[in-house]
DNA sequence: TTAATCACG
DNA sequence: ACGTACGTGATTAAC
């Protein structure tokens, strides 16, 4: 039976390792619980990625073992069991017992036999066996229908031993292992082993003669006297230690693995176990929750036919939908809330109601939604224009806290303990799996989330208020949903024949350097592993490999123009590179999204995503159109106005993040420079420099450009000397000198970390949160990250508080104008329209004196356009 | 599904 | 001494 997996884990083994990787937790009751919880993250980690069929966990049974027969010493000498871990056994059993695993010791035999035991069984029927210890001696069950997980530095970190892995490792075969144990013996179990001999001498002596025994038959021809005399006079000790060494595969257990069958857990227990111990991460974190708490009855009604009296002034809507791609989404169904009564309508048929079209279209009707933007665009390809919207839970939970990505109404509710909603996953299934569940089933699941969004509304807006976020929400993210939604809806043109003819020429070319690659090399390969290139260039070619992933050698392009120079393949693989990105992802990637009704790109804007404020661009992302290098741009040619006549026009802030940094920071020497209209990198250059205006060359402002990239990212020396390539110590001068030019930036900077470490969090110009719980770890990385971050979100997500601001002034100024033009696209600090050619007059004018009027700051915000015949044109 | 790479601001 | 620049999404290879 090949779809059964079997997972065998060493209970003390693995208690012993979260013991001592985790720091002492405890509960409110001074009872221990890190071995514990480090275990129960282990497993619930294994079970996520095996689903396994069968599980055991052993334990050792007493302190005295049939090895002990061979050798009374060993494990003498061991330490005893510190009593904060022993008193955590009977809650680890009690655990193991509520997730239904079996438990089993055996007098006299230790875990490791069991296994050995168990696994060895396993093998004979050809069963997938997975056994999970922190000890590597286990790593001699490793065949090839069982792998041996070992649990690295903390515990849910784990080494996979199959025996290619350990021969690449120790070059020797799982069985050697025993012999290996047996020569350099084990500190640990007090196995003593042949004394002098480590693991490299054991391991060459194994590579060399097979096993202990062989070993000694070949004694001779062992080099060094030293050695072999060392070997002679303990070859009794190595025999018996590779004894002790020997896992038990066949040890009198009265177990089988139709005992160990694994049915599930029972969560209530677990959970009451995980409160009995405070694993307050694991009860918030869990999907069970929701299950548990979610079995009350929803009283709802499946309506056919939409009954006008049951429209109310306001009410909760939802439109449930298939896939999350709402523009090409199948819609389920609609559900509707009063917070008594819930309905649902199946398929499309409330939109054939009149009275319902009516009822959305009415503004003195308010609508409470999850997602207004999503609700919005699929009314609107019904031929509805709703409005009303006056709640959206997705954007309010995002305005709440942005870090927590929770998208879905289940992981929303459960945030603000509201339980009573299922996720999509455990009503539709996930992958090849997904489908459409019974009407019934349906029903509720659509009505639970109008039901939801009802009781949730409250809780948030009290939130948002509390938090002075209110008026972001309500006022800013809220209509930009509207304005993002029509942006999708109209979509912006795509000339077809613009790429495919990009593409046939990037093909041609493609081959060609393809051919030339291959021949440089000698031999064909996939240009496109960066495994099979990293071969052929670090190996078969000899080339330095200077930085390595965790996988093999680094073939990024920062790497290989270093290597430029060694051999004329780098430039042809660059190339490839290059033109292979344009091909596959840009010209490739628009053709499938263009829609075949309109001959536009509709992308989605996420506007509940990112954790800065931003905003995002899938399906496809249009915020990544080529423009650094001339090959690219040319894609820009086939984004066109959607009517012949028209033109695109395209407008951006000129640095809006320093300028968004002078009017926080409040440093004068950095207003000033604003002020004048100076170029900032010149400046920057003049004075980390000391040098005049005229006397700035090109290279000191590429480089006090990259200083100024490393302020709004939050500085680091490391960061800047990667990005010029120059030393450390070289770039901590740039930045000291940056820092003494500008203190009010320095000053800011510190502020920012400070009000991190006191408040929990740091706000942007509209008082946009990011938590930043990690700025007082302990673990320098995660410090250090959340620091930089502490500088870089004010900053980031500023501006994008005020390109969100623009738009909906823009939006409105359109109106107001009664004006053609459209807004199509936003790319962070940019906003491209398409217009007729009569309003480009006007738009010169109100464009950028909307965008610079959007939010006041105390320097001016400066902003440039153009306009011609496509997007490449607005250059 | 994850890791590597590379496109953008 | 630690090992990093901030924020994204799409494609590909290789499990």
């Amino acid at each position: 039976m090949s779809s059964e997996k079997i997972l065998l884990l060493d209970g003390n083994s693995l208690a012993y390792r979260a013991f001592f990787a985790l720091p002492l937790l405890t509960n409110e009751h001074g009872i221990h619980t890190n071995a514990v919880y480090g275990f129960t993250m282990m497993l619930q980690k294994i079970m996520d990625e095996e689903n396994p069929t069968h599980m055991l966990v052993a334990f050792d049974a007493g302190k005295t073992t049939f090895r002990h027969s061979t050798f009374g010493e060993y494990k003498g000498g061991r330490q005893k069991t510190p009593p904060e871990l022993s008193e955590q056994f009977p809650y680890l059993r009690k655990l193991i017992d509520a997730y239904g695993i079996k438990r089993y010791e055996l007098e006299m035999y230790e875990a490791d036999d069991i296994i050995g035991t168990l696994s060895r069984q396993a093998e004979t029927t050809g069963q997938q066996v997975v056994i999970v210890s922190g000890d590597k001696d286990l790593t001699q069950l490793a065949t090839d229908s069982t792998t041996v997980y070992i649990t690295r530095k903390g515990i849910t970190d784990i080494e996979k031993y199959t025996p290619e892995h350990v021969q690449e490792k120790y070059g020797l075969t799982p069985l050697q292992i025993i012999d290996m144990k047996g020569l350099m013996g084990d500190a640990s179990d007090n196995i003593p082993g042949v004394p002098g001999v480590g693991e490299k001498t054991a391991i060459k002596l194994l590579k060399e003669h097979g096993s202990v025994e062989n070993l000694y038959k070949a004694l001779d021809s062992v080099s060094g006297a030293k050695l072999k005399e060392k070997l002679v006079a303990n070859e009794e000790q190595a025999k018996m230690s590779k004894v002790l060494a020997t896992i038990e595969t066949n040890a009198p257990i009265e177990v089988s693995l139709e005992d160990i069958t694994y049915s599930g857990p029972n969560m209530d227990e677990v959970i009451s176990i995980w409160k009995e111990l405070s694993f307050k991460t694991l009860l918030e974190k869990t999907e069970y929750v929701a299950e548990e708490q979610s079995t009350t009855e929803t009283k709802f009604e499946i309506v056919k036919e939409i009954d006008f009296t049951l429209l109310k002034d306001e009410m909760s809507l939802h439109l449930e939908l298939y896939d999350e791609q709402y523009h090409t989404a199948d819609l389920l169904g609609i559900a509707l809330s009063d917070g008594e009564q819930s309905y649902f309508v199946p398929g499309e048929a409330a939109f054939h109601s009149k009275e319902f079209c009516t009822w959305l279209e009415d503004e003195s009707k308010t609508k409470y939604v999850v997602d207004s933007k999503a609700t919005q665009a699929v009314s609107r390809k019904h031929g509805v224009s709703i409005s009303g919207v006056e709640f959206d839970l997705t954007l309010a939970a995002y305005i709440d806290n942005a870090s927590l990505s929770a998208d879905d109404v289940a992981t929303i509710g459960k945030e603000y303990g509201y339980f009573n909603v299922l996720s999509n996953e455990q009503i539709y299934g996930k992958g090849a799996k997904k489908s459409v569940p019974e009407e019934e089933k349906l029903a509720e699941h659509a009505t639970r989330k109008a039901l939801a969004i009802w009781h949730l509304k409250p809780i948030l807006e009290k939130k948002l208020k509390e938090n002075e976020q209110f008026k972001l929400y309500k006022e800013l993210e809220l209509p930009l949903a509207s304005i993002l939604g029509t942006m999708e809806s109209d979509g912006v043109k795509v000339d077809k024949q613009v790429l495919v003819e990009m593409g046939h020429d990037l093909e041609i070319k493609l081959q060609q350097i393809e051919k030339d690659i291959h021949a440089l090399a000698g031999e064909a390969f996939n240009i496109n592993s960066p495994k099979q290139l990293g071969v052929i260039l670090f190996e078969k070619l000899g080339l330095p490999p200077i930085k390595k992933t965790k996988t093999g050698y680094s073939t990024a392009a920062d790497v290989l123009e270093k290597l430029a120079n060694e051999h004329e393949i780098i430039e042809q693989i660059l190339q490839y590179r290059q033109l292979g990105k344009l091909n596959s992802t840009y010209i490739e990637g628009l053709l499938k999204e263009i829609h075949t009704d309109d001959g536009k790109i509709h992308t989605r804007y996420q506007q509940a995503l990112t954790t800065t404020g931003r905003l995002s661009s899938v399906n496809p992302n249009l915020q990544n159109i080529p423009i650094r290098i001339e090959e690219g741009r040319k894609i820009r040619k086939a984004f066109v106005p959607s009517n012949p006549e028209w033109v695109m026009f395209a407008a951006d802030y000129s640095q809006i993040e320093l300028r968004v940094l002078a009017h926080m920071s409040e440093d004068d020497n950095l207003i000033e420079a604003f002020n004048n209209n100076m170029d900032i990198h010149t400046k920057t250059a003049m004075d980390v420099f000391h040098v005049g205006a005229d006397e700035v060359d090109s290279n000191m402002r590429r480089a006090a450009k990259a200083v100024n990239f490393g302020i709004v990212y939050g500085i680091s020396d490391y960061g800047l000397s990667q990005s010029l390539d120059i030393t450390r110590k070289e770039a901590a001068v740039f930045i000291d000198k940056y820092l003494k030019s500008f203190p009010g930036v320095k000053e800011y900077m510190d502020e920012s970390i400070q009000t991190a470490k006191q408040k929990g969090f740091v706000t942007t110009i509209l008082n946009r949160r990011r938590y930043l719980p990690e700025i007082t770890s302990s673990n320098f990385n995660l410090r250090s990250f959340a620091e930089r971050t502490a500088m870089n979100t004010p900053i980031q997500g500023s501006a994008a508080d005020i390109i969100k601001k623009a738009m909906i002034d823009m939006a409105e100024r359109l109106e107001k104008e009664n004006m053609q033009t459209k807004m199509l696209l936003q790319v962070h600090d940019e906003l491209i329209f398409e217009a007729p050619p009569e309003e480009i007059a006007l738009l010169e004018k109100i464009v950028p004196e909307v965008m610079e009027s959007a939010i006041k700051l105390n320097v001016p915000l400066k902003v440039e356009y153009a306009y011609g015949s496509s997007w490449y044109d607005t250059k």
